[in-house]
DNA sequence: TGTACATCAGTGAACGCGCGTTCACTGATGTAC
DNA sequence: TGTACATCAGTGAACGCGCGTTCACTGATGTAC
């Protein structure tokens, strides 16, 4: 059975996702290296100093964020390269699963985009190791596959680095067509399915 | 022949130069979204007004920036494509482009990868159209090659994002392993030309 | 060439403001008996 | 069950500081005659 937290603790937790999701909607328009710890608050309704009680800083924020957000990006990987395989059909539902969580999680996925590159380094350095076990976990999901046969380790590795990108750059394009007219999402869908398409067919041939 | 400025121009153009400079090392440790204008205007050694003499606000830089930046990218991005066909000996020698780019030019290179996905919006725009552009281009010298035969525009614009996304994707790597161990740059080397490799390969069966 | 006036890149003082951090505090929750 | 004490999430005042922006200015450069 699950032990239940005490009156303090739940109430702790809940103040703690509420700085999460006041950051989160926060860092929709600025970066993470711009955001204050006064507004953060403010956002929530607390004391800035209450922000202590939860976080040294915002850089340590933010390294929450990444486990929330990467935690939610998880399954649709998996799920999404499982589905990659080869078929037109695969290819298509892989890439409606990616557009659907876009739709289900975008400021998760601004985020991550965002501060994958951005300018502070803790956060870089969580993201990087999370993307590298995604992909470590995507190698050995291509592993399984009868296709796999006599690929080595690195050529399973440079595999599962390039579909793991992939996915990240056409999840931030279908995020940039939200706010963009209803064909832009149809582009970046067909742009989506023949670069996995590309992707599917070198695979098949590497070892010709 | 080529008009000579005044002196008061040459001058104004040299400040210039020194707020973009400044501001691109500045910037190795920050977003252009936490970039102060007094913090530029300190490294530079002017008063903090004398930025308005060349700037609206620390965006209007940022979107200069990208224009010297991608100005510099752009021959890169062209021999690159050019020189990455198909066989090993032309993908090494692209992969090698991208590292020397890399190594000539890192604060260029780090502000595109940071700021493309960045939190000032007039920035991204400029990058998202100056890559287009790029893309284009690609996509034109792609077109050229007796192996596009029979590719649709929007078969060969794939191909362009593809090769874009993947230089860029490549040259944050190599800028990454500068503060690695030697082995690091090395690695780099060998997954791009993998993905190269594997990309020439689908371009090959493509239409099979 | 010399003179008188116009331009304008860079200055320096001043402003009001929000920032991150410290500190001693309060009062509800938790615990020991 | 009741009491006495401990814990600790959140408070609110205070601090010194750097921020972006305004304004009237200065003095070197440019231009007209």
């Amino acid at each position: 059975m699950s032990h239940t937290l005490g009156i303090r603790q739940a109430q702790k937790q809940k103040t703690r996702q509420a700085f999460l999701d006041a950051a989160l909607v926060l860092l929709e328009e600025q970066s993470l290296s711009s955001l204050g710890l006064r507004e953060v608050t403010r956002a929530v309704g607390v004391a800035p100093t209450a922000f202590y009680r939860h976080f040294r800083s915002t850089a340590d924020l933010g390294v929450a964020l990444v486990d929330e957000a990467l935690g939610s990006l998880h399954p649709m990987v998996r799920t999404t390269v499982s589905a990659a395989g080869d078929s037109g059909e695969r290819i298509t539902r892989a890439v409606e699963l990616i557009a659907r969580h876009v739709d289900a999680y975008p400021a998760h996925v601004r985020f991550i985009a965002r501060e994958r590159h951005g300018g502070v380094q803790p956060v870089r350095e969580a993201i990087r190791d999370q993307l590298a076990r995604f992909a470590e976990e995507v190698k050995a999901e291509l592993a399984n596959d009868p296709e796999a046969r006599g690929w080595n380790e690195d050529d399973l590795r440079m595999l599962a680095h390039l579909y793991v990108d992939q996915m990240l750059l056409t999840a931030s394009l279908f995020l940039e067509s939200l706010e963009a007219p209803e064909d832009e999402r149809e582009r970046v869908t067909l742009l989506a399915r023949r670069q996995l398409r590309l992707i599917s067919i070198g695979r098949h041939h590497w070892l010709d």
